[in-house]
DNA sequence: GATGAATGAGTGTTCATTCAT
DNA sequence: TATGAATGAACACTCATTCAT
């Protein structure tokens, strides 16, 4: 069972830093000092352990954007925090999460539409939260007045790029993080 | 030579939709209606026909950079240009440019280093740009006065993640480039 | 582990039958009915494959003559010994030991140098065996006096043409075998 | 016209350092500076491109054999003629004769039987002119009392690893030649 | 759980050869 | 004579996967 541990290990870090493609199952199990076949004893095969990796990253990932406070004296706190939040998940697990920004291989199979399926709720909780936060911001005069939808896509995008930016590098970049969340404020809070 | 650029087309295409490492050469010569060995007329091999298309189109994309205007009213405009440019370039080649972002393939060999060297210029380009019009732009009391090296790397995010978002949708999103846009200004700019 | 030997007994009939370029990893593994990726399984490739054959045969040749009588009645006895060997060699293992005197493949990668190290083992064997045989002879009178240094030369470039001549006939030649023998007695034995 | 003759110079230099199937064709035209489809203007292909050198060099090999001086003082003379006949024909042309003696490639088609017929003719010479001498030394009292057949094999023997062994040393080695002719002397002529 | 041995299907590449000009 | 462009057939080799134990 700790065997199977090693594999996941050296499986999600192969596949976020060569992607799936380029890396092979031999080299999963030398760098997991396993043999071969003990992958295929845990895993379907390679496509069934990639979507393994996959499925637990995007559970982890949502259920941190889910248990992020829900209460905040302002609406940009909200925003603020889930920047912070991204910053902290990739100082965690910098190759699981990368994963789900990176592109779905074309070659993968994924018959029960565990990467589809993740990312459709993904994209949902973003635009939910963001929309929530400004609407009500903008309502409150927090916020000055931008158009909620486009402005929603922005700051995904920049989430986004957080996780792909920072992925491979060791530590929490204050000087980056605190740069976006300051460019973000001067865009949408009112003076 | 009619062929070679069927070749490059197909080549082009097949590459920024699955990646290097999907991408067969078989699959290359279907595509381009052209037996396989003829690539290898053309080109020393799958990887130098790669970064033949990489060079190229790293080459026109920072001679498209290079040829924006240099004179302009005010400083934001000269970002909102580099916002517009993008959205244009993908809109015209969109594999293309793709390309130069996407990440280096790990089994790609390039002895020429093509790809490191462009990447650096590009690199430098967006610093020595940006740098000068946040600087000039706060000096004259155009730009509200922010970290300058913090933020020019917030506004090289975004201009990547534009071509990364955008290159597979058809046309140019206008709501969106302008929402881009407007964020910056918000960002930026002194009431 | 039976399939091993099948391929090592396959190849070395084909190498030594057709020559290393002419020989395809599909025949070989056909001649030893088995697949060819069992090939790579065993062998790093067809050029670990061809070194391994031959560093065999090598090591067996140089262990034969080592193995050859040291105590003799006459120094020609000794020349004897090994003309006699050479046709028991041949009639053992045609194949292998004809290995030994082909030509070094011009495309064939050899990084540990097996080929290079094994014929200059086998060269100041040879020239270390007969130069001794002939000064000893040669003083104690049973030889007649001969340029020592060329007459080795001679008897070398005869022992090699025996291993070539006789590696595709079935039987040890009985008639050719005496005749070379007596040859070189009669060259080098004083009356 | 002239370039058809570089192609030849070129072809047979490579046939003989590298052996048939290790050269490719646009080797030899890079090495004759010329274009490959020239190749398959003045020949049919690489096979005939082989055959049609060898024909040449087996066609030279027997004139030089022919023109050998018929009339001698002594039976040994003749034996010691043809031994350095050949060590003259390798310094005019080492490629060239070198490639009557390695192994008929056996990828090669022949349909003409250029090598086999050259063979035969070759072989039915030396037969034919060392039974010749022999007998008529032996009769003469000059040789001494050898088995006739056998001893031709033997010389057989030598003269072919003459042109194996000298054929990429660039110039005569006079005192090779000599041992191997003071050799067959003392083994052949009576006190 | 775990592994040494084995394989079907495919991958990038080379080669001798031909075609159109 | 001469060549740039093109190709059918084959080649060495790799990969994900399975089997027997």
């Amino acid at each position: 069972m700790k065997k199977k541990f090693y594999i996941i290990d050296a499986a999600t870090r192969l596949f976020a830093t060569q992607g799936f493609d380029a890396t092979t199952t031999i080299q999963i199990s030398e760098e997991a000092k396993v043999t071969e076949p003990l992958l295929y004893y845990h895993f379907k095969g390679k496509d069934e352990l990639y979507t393994s990796i996959l499925g637990s990253a995007f559970d982890e990932y949502l259920s941190r954007l889910d248990s992020l406070k829900k209460e905040t004296k302002t609406w940009f706190e909200k925003i603020e925090n889930i920047i912070t939040l991204h910053f902290q998940l990739i100082d965690e697990k910098p190759y699981d999460f990368y994963l789900t920004i990176t592109n779905y291989p074309t070659r993968l199979k994924d018959p029960e539409n565990v990467y589809k399926k993740s990312v459709k709720r993904q994209s949902e909780w973003f635009k939910s939260y963001f929309t929530n936060c400004l609407k009500k911001g903008i309502k409150s005069g927090e916020f000055v007045k931008v158009p909620v939808d486009e402005t929603v896509n922005v700051l995904v995008l920049l989430i986004k790029d957080i996780l792909r930016q920072q992925s491979f590098s060791p530590k929490i970049d204050k000087k980056a993080m605190n740069a976006i969340i300051a460019f973000c404020r001067r865009s949408l809070v009112a003076k």
